[in-house]
DNA sequence: CAAACTCCCTGTTAGC
DNA sequence: TGCTAACAGGGAGTTT
């Protein structure tokens, strides 16, 4: 499931691709996916718009517009679960996931496909109206981890809800999340607000080295695949009943907040619960 | 106000 | 082998 480094890795293709394009058409299958303005609206209100560029906030994809006018307009979409972009020529087969198909003046296609159906998007003149409840950037160069740490102290819950948290910090998804605190050695269920500075600096350190490097390892992957089967391989996530890559004990998978959750008990200290977990199978 | 639950979806996998 | 049912999971919305 994409989290920031793999939206990250999509957002540059993206640029690559759509920088200077103009829209001249929208063909929309799935009318779920449009989450504003009206359906019935989107495509005709795309039509003529041109990609300035696009870039990322959190776990979005933000394609800065242009009408006729010079008025800015934002075409803002998350993958959510399964969802992937791709730059196609018009005559590309058409897969029966592509739900939104976005004709370019120049002959190409803007394919949105998405298994599941969960990805969403978004026209909209103020791009806050989408983005504006989301946290910190972990990777953005003025992100103080003295001041994340005062930020998530103010959370009793679980340090792995506040990582999930995107009002709290934008882009972590369960993967990352379950990464970095196997990396810091923190027990997903420690309270934000028991967290000492230095556990913290280090679960900040850890994830932003974390994040950084699948962002490497997937854009070293052929370029035109960039979303999934990067080279990053998880040392927790996913790894329930293996032992731990670092003290060979026996990785244990609980749900925290509905998510299955995985971590090591020998490396991963348990200290204080609040919230009762059950073992899954 | 926070925590828990429900829903949206379908490919994959476990169970029979 | 072939079928069905459970499951996963981000985030919005609803309930407790």
């Amino acid at each position: 499931m994409p989290e920031l480094p793999e939206v990250e890795c999509a957002v540059r293709y993206l640029r690559e691709q759509l920088t200077g394009s103009r829209i001249s058409k929208v063909n929309v299958r799935w009318k779920r996916i449009i989450a504003a303005p009206a359906v019935d609206r989107f495509p005709s209100l795309l039509r003529g718009l041109v990609f300035r560029t696009v870039s990322r906030r959190g776990k979005y994809i933000v394609c800065e517009m242009t009408d006729r006018l010079g008025a800015d307009r934002f075409l803002i979409s998350h993958l959510r679960m399964s969802g992937r972009f791709a730059v196609v020529p018009n005559s590309s087969r058409l897969d029966k996931h592509e739900h939104v198909i976005i004709h370019l003046s120049d002959g190409r296609q803007l394919r949105f496909r998405d298994t599941r159906k969960f990805g969403r998007m978004y026209l909209v003149e103020d791009r806050e109206q989408v983005l504006g409840k989301l946290g910190l950037e972990p990777l953005e160069r003025d992100f103080n981890a003295a001041e994340a740490y005062t930020l998530i102290t103010q959370y009793k819950s679980p340090i792995k809800v506040v990582l999930l948290r995107q009002d709290i910090i934008a882009g972590v998804g369960n993967i990352y999340a379950d990464e970095s605190l196997w990396a810091a050695g923190i027990h997903p269920l420690t309270p934000a607000n028991r967290l000492d500075e230095p556990s913290a600096k280090r679960l900040f350190r850890e994830l932003r080295r974390i994040l950084s490097r699948a962002i490497k390892t997937k854009g070293t992957d052929n370029g035109d695949n960039v979303i999934h089967g990067g080279m990053y391989s998880p040392k927790a996530y996913g790894r329930a009943n293996q032992n731990c890559l670092r003290c060979s004990a026996l990785l244990k998978r609980i749900l925290v907040a509905q998510r299955g959750t995985t971590y090591c008990p020998r490396c991963q200290k348990k200290s204080y619960f609040t919230q009762s977990n059950r073992k899954l199978s």
